[in-house]
DNA sequence: CGACATGGTTCGACCGTACAACCACCTGAT
DNA sequence: ATCAGGTGGTTGTACGGTCGAACCATGTCG
């Protein structure tokens, strides 16, 4: 486990595994939004496992990169409802693209045959750890 | 992916996944101290893909905590030797401890017939992963 | 012997995160 | 209708992990 961690890269927090010299939850909260299309803000705490002070800030940051602009939640007077800009999907994109080609990398290192049970496996240990 | 490591908490690096108060890289030079019984610390270097500068700082935390000891390489005059003391190996031991809870908790909500495939596919991914 | 490489340390800066205090708004009970 | 308590967000503050560069000591090779 702690092998993995090191060895994809995880122990630095302001790049993506991938290459982007983009923090790993700015990188996160532009994947929730880029499946999702629109997301409270608070959602966005549960999905990251972050405080609401350090998601603000993180959204303040997409904001600041013309990412993502901030909405009036329906019916919540309180609530700040997020949406992807145009340049925010390209981003994303971009992220995704970045990704794909590592984890190609990765995956090419697999014999053809085991790479869905892994798959799978990290799914299932995904769940699994998730409390 | 992304799922699995805002799941598993990586994304707070002072603060171990199975919950102990130990920086993760911290306790991950604990674990391969622990395995290894002795080591270069340009060794540490390379295994927790760390800058010499943060290995260094690391080092002289778990010194300073009196887990650890330098001592002078043997046929280098430049390089440190690193060692855990009595109370390392505790600190390890706890640890590791902490770990094996936190792991039969999320091995108990895998399926038994699944545990030892998805234990196989994260050392194959690793492995994948690590260039 | 001199040039360059290697192992470590120290210094400075950056930035992601948590916690606390605060505000605005919503909700439910009286 | 009102007030208490809960919820969503923002801002201030502090902490700490990481890198890069400068520097030193030691080893290595021509």
């Amino acid at each position: 486990m702690a092998r993995f961690v090191r060895a994809f890269g995880l122990h630095q927090p302001d790049r993506t595994p991938c290459g982007t010299p983009v923090p790993v939850s700015e990188a996160h909260a532009l994947g929730e939004l880029a499946r999702e299309g629109e997301l409270r803000q608070v959602e966005l705490v549960h999905r990251l496992r972050l405080e609401k002070s350090t998601t603000s800030r993180i959204v303040a940051q997409l904001v600041r990169r013309g990412w993502a602009e901030r909405a009036a939640a329906p019916g919540d007077g309180r609530g700040v409802l997020l949406r992807l800009t145009a340049e925010g999907h390209q981003a994303a994109e971009r992220l995704a693209e970045a990704r794909r080609t590592r984890f190609d990398a990765a995956l090419d290192r697999i014999p053809a045959g085991e790479r869905e049970a892994v798959m799978r496996a990290l799914a299932v240990l995904t769940k699994a750890v998730d409390d």
